[in-house]
DNA sequence: TGAATATATGAACAAGTAATCATATATACT
DNA sequence: AGTATATATGATTACTTGTTCATATATTCA
């Protein structure tokens, strides 16, 4: 995994090296936070969340606005029912998805703002 | 790709549907949008990103504190370079990354505020 | 110029993953 | 009970991707 590779010259930054280490976010946290982006990483599943932005909807619904087959579509809401970033209710035969917190509207907000933004 | 499926019942909640197909994010956006998560979601890349929030850093630097060999980090801060996620100066033999503009912190500070919260 | 160092890059391989196909489950209706 | 519909799920496959190894490039210094 690793190599005993040490930049000699003035590599060790040891200063900054040590400041960069304090501030650091526990290996953990970023453990999760990367899970989160790979899931909107997908574009199938940043579209489902994305149509999920303001309303409710059924698979169906999903795979008519995606024009993708059930089967795709519903092994993507499992997994992002598996990360609890969206909720569902039973009606009858269908299943109702809905996104779980309105966080997940602000990091795709924020993220769109700066990728306009760029250009 | 697709298949000829329309959930016959309710499914067309076709009044729905129009309502998110007007309000719908282009697709090419959605495209670019993914492609920036993708680069968030390997905890490599995240970790270098992070590492970077408040200061510049050389790849030997990088690889101290990743305690990753210097191929491996340096193929990641390729990604990143060519996604305009981090730019770089040349100083001599070695190489200072730091990151591109402020909004990379955004997202990552509220994609954390919103883990954080969840628990 | 030659050697050493810092970084970049191509190729190969292993691990992960999204879509598809086939099938299972669950609910409603007759 | 039997059929049809809506959704879920296991297995397979094609494709992507991160790491490693080997090597190339670039810069400094003697």
């Amino acid at each position: 995994m690793q190599e005993e590779f040490i930049c000699q010259e003035n590599c060790p930054h040891l200063a900054k090296i040590h400041e960069v280490e304090v501030n650091k976010i526990p290996r953990e946290e970023l453990q999760s936070l990367s899970e989160i982006f790979k899931l909107f990483s997908d574009e199938t599943r940043l579209r489902i969340i994305c149509n999920l932005l303001n309303t409710e909807l059924c698979v169906c619904d999903l795979c008519e606005l995606l024009n993708l087959n059930q089967s795709a579509v519903s092994h993507q809401l499992q997994l992002l029912r598996g990360s609890k970033l969206v909720k569902y209710r039973k009606e009858g035969k269908q299943v109702f998805y809905s996104l779980k917190d309105e966080h997940i509207e602000n990091i795709i907000k924020i993220a769109l703002a700066h990728m306009r933004e760029e250009k």
